[in-house]
RNA sequence: GCGCCCGUAGCUCAAUAGGAUAGAGCAACGGAUUUCUAAUCCGUAGGUUGGGGGUUCAAUUCCCUUCGGGCGCGCCA
């Protein structure tokens, strides 16, 4: 099994300036954690660390003395490292030589797909909560990218190494699904001739209208005329149903697919707010004031406590995140991640102390935050109003940029920063597009493999290939970055940002256009072709799988 | 008023868990194709990282302050 070569060869200086720090006459309380990085400058060799200048102060002494003991007595036996260099205020840069890079090569090759896997996580069960929108209307942009980011941000989760579950939380319940039932209702009655008034707050929206069609389509007029508790109760599930079909559709044709949708009334059938109520009675979190039951959040930072059951006696929106949550943990998820747009991050502080507040880690819950998204067409922005008329729902975006460009828009962002989704650049197809832009590297390299096979030239693993023979800077280049894709994603797992991957992803197409522009894959010289098929085959696969991991597809021609 | 996010090239954004000369794309200008897909590649130009302090050997990154933009501050969800 060939294994990770940069890994090995970090522990080995690793585990070497370690020993000799240790066995210096250093007074050092703790040796803080010993990095080794890549420099951006090659010039600085291929891994290099700090370390001497983090250890400076505490010694009193300058970091390139520190350096010049710590090389002096280095003790590194291992054949792969090349030089080793001091330079100015203290850095310590290693060479590697150029064998290293023929073993990522046969790493990558004999890893296939499952290059790229780390185990960062080590099977540690963590949940991934994410759109969760109220089943009151369509999905627009704004839930297409938290359901981006969410399912991204989960595969890469999963390539690290964590036993993964998405789930979706479904508000089906309480005030807001009753004035749902009901405007269709009215709807439907208006629409068979019926006077009937529309409730003050009811959803306006054209939707509305259509589910109230359906409904005489399937029912004729059935319900007219009538406000029973039947006929109330027909109209809410029926919507319910309606819209909660509509938006489980539109996930999947942007390839989103959940492990598990959770019912907030679930939650009432089974009892569990009442038990977690009890249960925070029974910790003395809990008070009542003004006719309500409030939760002390402010002992754990909030800046007011919360009511959970109001006056009135019926439970707020909190009371059955706090049922709902634990009720995560009960299912043995260590780790629990909420993404939630940026209109609700005045929540976090508030959830954090309910988590506390049931007795668990403040940090086993963590929440993203997904910034807005701004659509721009002809270079101006798209109001996003409902009332506007330019609403546009995640469904027409799809419609009109398609599933992968949608995705990859959403994902070459940082998810904290806004995203300005311009659907003209998004539409053409050409380097504007970078989604294109990578697909097309992907694609070229199907294309020369099909030709060199054609040629009688196949990829044959019994053969024995001459890696030597990839001795250009480009192919260096080009190697090195399909060494880093473990890197990319354990910090990408490590941060919750996804982004690290999707501009990972951009580089890595961009050292494949350059080598491709330069150099001649299929050559004269038999031995040198199977060598190149090889390292084109094993960016093909890189960037297979780190498509993969964002969802956007590999199209093998364009 | 309080809290969170953001401010980097003309525009959209990056910047490795504080690191070395702040990088891409677009737009502008100039080049490359008898070649495995030009949806490509190369070059030029473009910056006081909003302003001002501080911490550090080292700050776009951390702290304080100020300005500008977004969002949130219900017994709504």
């Amino acid at each position: 099994m060939k294994t990770d070569v940069i890994a090995q060869v970090k522990k080995t200086i690793l585990d070497s300036i370690e020993k000799n720090i240790k066995q210096s006459n250093f007074q050092i309380k703790i040796i803080p954690e010993i990095i080794l990085l890549t420099p951006k400058n090659k010039s600085h060799g291929d891994l290099s660390t700090n370390i001497a200048m983090q250890l400076s102060r505490e010694l009193k002494l300058k970091p390139l003395d520190i350096a010049h003991f710590i090389v002096d007595n280095l003790n590194i036996k291992d054949s792969i490292i090349g030089e080793v260099e001091m330079v100015r205020p203290g850095f310590i840069n290693f060479c590697l030589k150029e064998n290293w890079l023929y073993q990522v090569i046969d790493e990558i090759r004999e890893k296939g797909e499952d290059y790229g896997k780390v185990n960062l996580g080590k099977g540690k069960k963590i949940q991934v909560e994410f759109v969760s929108v109220n089943p009151t209307g369509p999905l627009h942009v704004g839930h297409g990218k938290c359901a981006a980011v969410g399912d991204a941000l989960s595969n890469i989760l999963k390539a690290a190494g964590y036993k993964v579950e998405k789930e979706y939380y479904i508000n089906d319940q309480g005030r807001q699904i009753d004035l749902l039932g009901q405007s269709v209702q009215v709807r439907y009655n208006n629409l068979l001739g019926e006077r009937m008034e529309f409730p003050a707050d009811g959803y306006k929206g054209e939707y509305i209208v259509d589910i109230a069609k359906e409904v005489i389509e399937k029912f004729q007029d059935k319900y007219k005329d009538r406000d029973d508790q039947e006929s109330r109760e027909f109209f809410k599930e029926f919507t319910l149903k309606n819209i909660l079909e509509g938006i489980k559709e539109d996930l999947k044709n942007f390839g989103v697919e959940f492990d598990a949708w959770f019912s907030e009334s679930s939650l009432y059938k089974q009892n569990k707010l009442q038990e977690v109520i009890e249960l925070l009675q029974q910790k003395g979190f809990l008070y009542k004031e003004k006719g309500a039951l409030w939760l002390k959040t402010t002992v754990f930072g909030d800046e007011k406590d919360r009511v959970v059951i109001r006056k009135n006696s019926i439970p707020t929106y909190f009371a059955s995140d706090i049922a709902y949550h634990q009720d995560k943990y009960q299912r043995g998820f260590e780790k629990i991640i909420d993404i939630w747009g940026a209109d609700h991050h005045g929540y976090i502080q508030r959830m954090k102390a309910a988590v506390q507040a049931l007795g668990y880690p403040e940090d086993s819950l963590g929440v993203l935050i997904v910034q807005f998204v701004t659509l721009i067409r002809d270079g101006k922005e798209v109001g996003m109003s409902t009332r506007g008329g330019e609403f546009i729902t995640l469904r027409d975006l799809i419609k009109e940029v398609g599933k992968d460009v949608a995705r990859y828009f959403f994902l070459m962002r940082s998810h904290d920063s806004h995203t300005e989704f311009d659907l003209d650049v998004a539409k053409s197809q050409s380097m504007e597009n970078p989604v294109y832009y990578i697909q097309y590297a992907y694609a070229r390299i199907c294309s020369i493999i099909k030709k060199a096979e054609q040629a009688g030239v196949k990829m044959d693993k019994s053969k024995v290939i001459k890696l030597q023979l990839l001795n250009q800077e480009e192919e260096f280049e080009l190697i090195k970055k399909l060494s880093s894709l473990k890197e990319v994603i354990k910090k990408s797992a490590l941060t919750w940002k996804p982004h690290f991957l999707t501009t990972y992803l951009y580089d890595l197409a961009s050292s494949f256009h350059k080598y491709y522009t330069v150099h001649r894959i299929i050559t004269e010289d038999e031995e040198l072709t199977r060598a190149r098929l090889i390292l084109i085959d094993c960016t093909r696969i890189v960037l297979f799988n780190s498509l993969k991991i964002l969802g956007v597809s590999v199209p093998e021609s364009m």
